[in-house]
DNA sequence: TTGTAAGCGTTATCAC
DNA sequence: GTGATAACGCTTACAA
């Protein structure tokens, strides 16, 4: 029965007025009278009237939409930055078109031309199968979140600040091996910083280390079986001193010191561990986790901040194209909990 | 340059064919000689054309928008549900527009109509602010998830086989006491099903058994504390017998072992439990644990496979309005782990 | 197999 | 302040 829809026409007619100024009351209401105003306002709800945005969009051009591509949501840290993705939505009012990748290439160029199809008006990117170059040749504002970024704008962490938070921790804790597992990350993300600052960090303090980069598997279990191996191998290369260990991420620094606990029933003074990302499992665990808390949310802001500006440049009559990348940087902040002193 | 979008009249004009014609390219190009289509194709390749599926939209009222409420995402439930649901891309096409609630009834009402001003062809949801009859009232497909459904359609787990295999489990493993754990539930919303399902059990089964409702906090830290009395207020009252404690979900029973490892600084043969959701940390726990795991996939599956076939229906030509409501139930998987035996 | 023309529900431009 | 009228880019009878 209700099912007709009501448009500007019925609301013009019921009214007495033109299409034009039930238009205006909507986008300009102060330039109709407020007696038309109200007069207006009660035929909507007479009508029961339901605005349909794609109308607008197709007559003025903006979208409101925004693209999100992730590569997956079972890593905790993506479904937070979704989380706080889409908590912008109060501040800047963008509505998101969410995709999550497959990994394979092709099929996320399709959903690439989906998301162009549907006229977003930025994108952001944590996928990371499509190369920055090809994704800037689209011509629509793009951030993106820790991955490759040569091309195109970016938000991160900044992975090599945080590199060095670990280590300065783990030598404050007098540690007399630090001891940094991760593995074979590619030099053009911008994790690879998490390598870097480490090492840089241990050698300007003259730390004794390690830098464990091995393949950890791509299943937990498979990460569990790698991560025994690594961690029997440094019990016995290093027995009896102080080992402080960097781990690349809260799951793999659980894993570790589930470990741990089960070969010496607790957490022996001779160890201490630093994870990364501040995830659940890191306060969560038998022994909560000192850990390199990621700010998603502030990444998440910032991200879209960014997008925004980016995007009103181009509503703009004369645009400027963008002449310089702009790739930001947000601090990590340093938990310390039961996993060092 | 390249900035001036390509429109099926410039496609038109190029080829020397109708915007029709252009259009059933598209549509039905079977109905155009393979000479033509080629001629169109090469046509859009030359002019880099970019489809636009809002045109489409206005045009043939089919927006081939999903609708997604949810209450959060830092839960891994609502998380990896929303994975599988964006999953189901792949089969039906629906792309989808998600927002996350607030809990606040204003708001999430505010989200709503963004969704309907899409003109979204259905609705998912998890979320459990505005109630099922006012959802109702919207005239859109609607399936729910989890969540109080009296005047929607739904699909959940089936939360009472679930309690009812938790029980059954605990007593084979001999158990002296069968205790569930769980905060006070709403009898109105499916979970409620757990506290009776494992009462029921109980009874059925003539084992001697506690019921522990009672508040269990809102943030981690609470949670914690609140189940600590719990725990210490069974190991007083039951000692030296065998305790088997259902745990409301997995998040409390890892909560629960940590407590009882510190405690026995090992994970004594006197207790047995079982959590709810196979959530990661059921599997990341220093003790992996037995819990009744909830097939996600299967559930964000069937929810969309219903919600395609009400939608279907609505664009028939006589569209039958539903006469009753489904309520699908998704068995559980009781998964064994070591907190079991 | 292809074309004509009238929509779809808004906004934008120009008048008055 | 308000109204005509032409877009926006596509689909869909109805013709041919």
């Amino acid at each position: 029965m209700e099912n007709k829809k009501v448009t500007f026409n019925d609301i013009a007619k019921y009214t007495n007025f033109s299409k034009t100024t039930i238009s205006r009351y909507f986008n300009d209401p102060d330039s109709l009278t407020l007696k038309n105003q109200e007069i207006i306002a009660q035929a909507l709800k007479d009508l029961n009237y339901q605005e349909n945005k794609l109308a607008k969009v197709l007559a003025n051009g903006k979208s409101e939409f925004v693209g999100i591509l992730l590569p997956n949501l079972f890593l905790n840290y993506y479904s937070e930055m979704l989380n706080q993705l889409l908590a912008t939505y109060e501040t800047f009012g963008y509505k998101f078109l969410v995709f999550v990748g497959t990994g394979a290439e092709e099929t996320e160029r399709k959903y690439l031309q989906e998301l162009l199809a549907y006229k977003i008006e930025g994108l952001i990117v944590l996928s990371h199968t499509i190369s920055s170059k090809e994704l800037a040749s689209y011509n629509v504002p793009i951030v993106a979140i820790e991955r490759e970024d040569e091309y195109i704008n970016s938000i991160n962490t900044d992975n090599y600040l945080g590199a060095e938070q670990a280590a300065n921790l783990l030598i404050k804790n007098d540690c007399d091996i630090l001891i940094h597992v991760n593995s074979e990350v590619p030099e053009n993300i911008p994790s690879y910083d998490r390598i870097r600052g480490f090492r840089d960090t241990c050698e300007k303090q003259n730390a004794n280390y390690e830098m464990i980069l091995t393949d950890l598997g791509n299943t937990y279990n498979d990460t569990k079986e790698r991560i025994k191996e690594v961690f029997y191998s440094i019990k016995d290369k290093y027995p009896g001193i102080r080992k402080g260990i960097f781990m690349a991420n809260d799951t793999h620094a659980n894993i570790l010191i589930n470990l741990i606990m089960r070969e010496y029933g607790g957490f022996p003074d001779e160890y201490r561990i630093v994870g990364f990302d501040d995830s659940p499992i890191a306060s969560e665990a038998i022994i909560p986790i000192s850990t390199v808390g990621q700010q998603i949310d502030k990444i998440a802001y910032e991200a879209m901040a960014l997008l925004v500006s980016l995007m009103d440049e181009r509503k703009k009559r004369k645009p400027k194209p963008q002449t310089e990348l702009i790739h930001e940087k947000i601090a990590p902040v340093l938990m310390q909990r039961d996993t060092t002193r």
